[in-house]
DNA sequence: CTGAAAGCGCTAACAC
DNA sequence: GTGTTAGCGCTTTCAG
């Protein structure tokens, strides 16, 4: 099998200047055209000869040649280049998310460049956008980016793709991939009311969008279910660990402590159920904890969270699949996700003094 | 202020071809370089009119040019682009250290293009590395790829800097950031010592380069306090939630279980911490848990983990101060961070019998 | 003070 | 079959 690459061997020096098509074509004694072709395997009337192609082929072992992407992104080809910009990679739902992308990509040939979604007013106009977009095939906006208006305005009189992931209300002028935030609360809900609950808070990070509607789900779900919902039973914290933790502490300070929460991450959700422990309150015994997005720290505390999960996988091939399908010109298309509840541990009927914790977990 | 990037109502219409330096030079009535001039602040011995530059200007804000990075990249400008090559971005340690990249990057104008570990052995020449150096200004190593032998390989013929993070043992060619290990879990060895542990294990996921050297030191760390380490005390894993729980249901169910348990991750420390949960043991009442890296999750669990600290963000910075001063042909670089123990509620001396778990608690 | 022209590394007509 | 040539968008001498 061939190596691909130079070895020092090979006169790659490091730190040598790279070696170029000229190079190759003066070692092969051809042309530069030529060697273009049949590094390119140009297909041709007449195809190349025999000799010619082992020569240059050679030639391009010899001196380790490869060929020069920016040169020829210059020339109109595609960069193999794909922008993600997110808001923080630090959140796992989103590192999930980048990573299934990744691999997607992976799959075609493209890396991902990272984004930053904090917009700087700077100096010139030179760096516009971090991320130039010029520099990209497409670009994916993780999350909710509608704050950042200045970035949504810059990418949208942009000629390469744009799709919005996990964007929760639309942007009209991109293609969308979201998830049916209003099924996934439904779910948790429904499967709540059947164990019993009528007391169900909700914890959820403020402000963004795919939250926003989720707790617009939860509400809805409350009317038409003619239940309300107390004072102070729905809450808007940072998405942390901490802010779970500290949710829960005022929740179950009340006089009317919830006996279940639905929550908009599995992060909030952990933290939850960490503060009901330091609380002294037993997970799902006395409290019933359901979560969003089935991230891997779902399955890190006792009890393991019953949660809902999206096909992350699917809806990042789907938003590679669309951006490379897509003409500029053409109309956005949005595709909602339909995500699944996962019941595992952490939900349980709520406990009635006449009953053990014990004897109800069926 | 003036906006740094066109609207549609100033012309940049979306789809249409971008405008072109020359595009700006007829409009204004100057010639191409002229323009060059003037956009990049050229220092130049009699500077341009005051009236050109204007026209300029106008013309550069009227159709919304911007430079096309990808010809000034050909011509030897940097792209402003560091690539960083990292093993599972899903793992949060890499995530939090990638964001950390991310954002001192940011700080200096340049993005993060991510790259894979995976080497592909493809077709053609083209494609020998999927994240091709040449169009990174910098290449970031995370964590231990060795393993990868031919992307190191293709990577030390490489004439832009190759720096290596957490990467454990050394890798000649190239600058390297580590952490010193030996001092991390001297500090948790001691640290359990003094609490009055004697029966100490070790779980660690295995292979990785940071790992093997913490293995090290936990057996350094035994032989020269004169104290053996058990048959079975020291287990590989896989560096997951599930891992951790499942090591430590294998240990507890020990004729000789251990009191305390040092981890090579806190994603294992807090897998360790559920399992002991689900096995109805305490934490640290009946088993101290020490972590490493102080990632997020740390306070995700209750108890809160006691865990070795990095100083990921200046390790990063330095990371990037050494790819953006060092010119090739450099000698490689190696430098260590020092580690600090952030002692918290995952540890605790040991149970005896006479007394209850609460009373030693301090 | 400004313009003309060469060329970065590569591709794609067009010749021969 | 292969070579010549003209750019892609930009920077940079070198002339005016």
């Amino acid at each position: 099998m061939e190596r691909l690459t130079p070895s020092p061997s090979h006169g790659g020096r490091p730190g040598g200047p790279a070696p170029t098509m000229k190079d190759v074509a003066r070692l092969a004694g051809v042309s530069q055209s030529t060697v273009s072709r049949i590094v390119n395997n140009t297909p041709v009337a007449i195809p190349v000869s025999d000799a010619t192609r082992r020569r240059v082929l050679d030639a391009v072992a010899a001196c380790g040649y490869r060929p020069n992407p920016l040169a020829r992104a210059l020339r109109g080809a595609p960069t193999m280049l794909l922008g993600a910009i997110v808001r923080d990679i630090t959140d796992p739902f989103f590192a999930a998310a980048v990573d299934a992308l990744g691999r997607t990509a992976q799959e075609a040939g493209y890396s991902i460049v990272l984004g930053h979604a904090r917009a700087r007013a700077d100096e010139a106009l030179r760096l516009a956008s971090p991320l130039d977009a010029r520099q990209c095939d497409a670009i994916f906006l993780l999350g909710d980016l509608q704050s950042e208006s200045t970035l949504i305005e810059d990418l949208s009189c942009l000629s390469s793709p744009v799709v919005a992931l996990w964007h929760g209300t639309l942007i009209p002028q991109f293609h969308s991939i979201g998830v049916a935030n209003h099924s996934g609360i439904a779910q948790s809900l429904n499967h709540l009311a059947e164990l019993g609950h009528a007391r169900i808070a909700f914890v959820g990070a403020g402000l963004l969008g795919d939250v926003r509607e989720r707790e617009a789900s939860f509400r809805q779900w409350h009317t038409d279910h003619g239940m309300d919902i107390r004072d102070g039973y729905v809450r808007h914290i940072r998405n942390t660990f901490e802010g779970g933790r500290q949710a829960v502490s005022e929740l179950v300070a009340r006089v009317d402590p919830p006996t279940a929460v639905v929550s908009t991450s599995d992060v909030i959700a952990v933290g939850l159920v960490a503060g009901a422990g330091s609380a002294g309150l037993r997970v799902p015994g006395d409290l019933s904890v359901v979560g969003f997005d089935d991230i891997p720290v779902a399955l890190a505390v006792t009890p393991r969270l019953t949660t809902v999960a999206m096909p992350i996988a699917e809806m990042a091939a789907e938003a590679v699949a669309i951006a490379r399908s897509s003409r500029s010109g053409d109309m956005p298309r949005a595709e909602l996700f339909e995500p699944t509840l996962r019941v595992r541990e952490s939900t349980a009927p709520p406990a009635s003094p006449s009953i053990s914790t014990k004897e109800q977990f069926t």
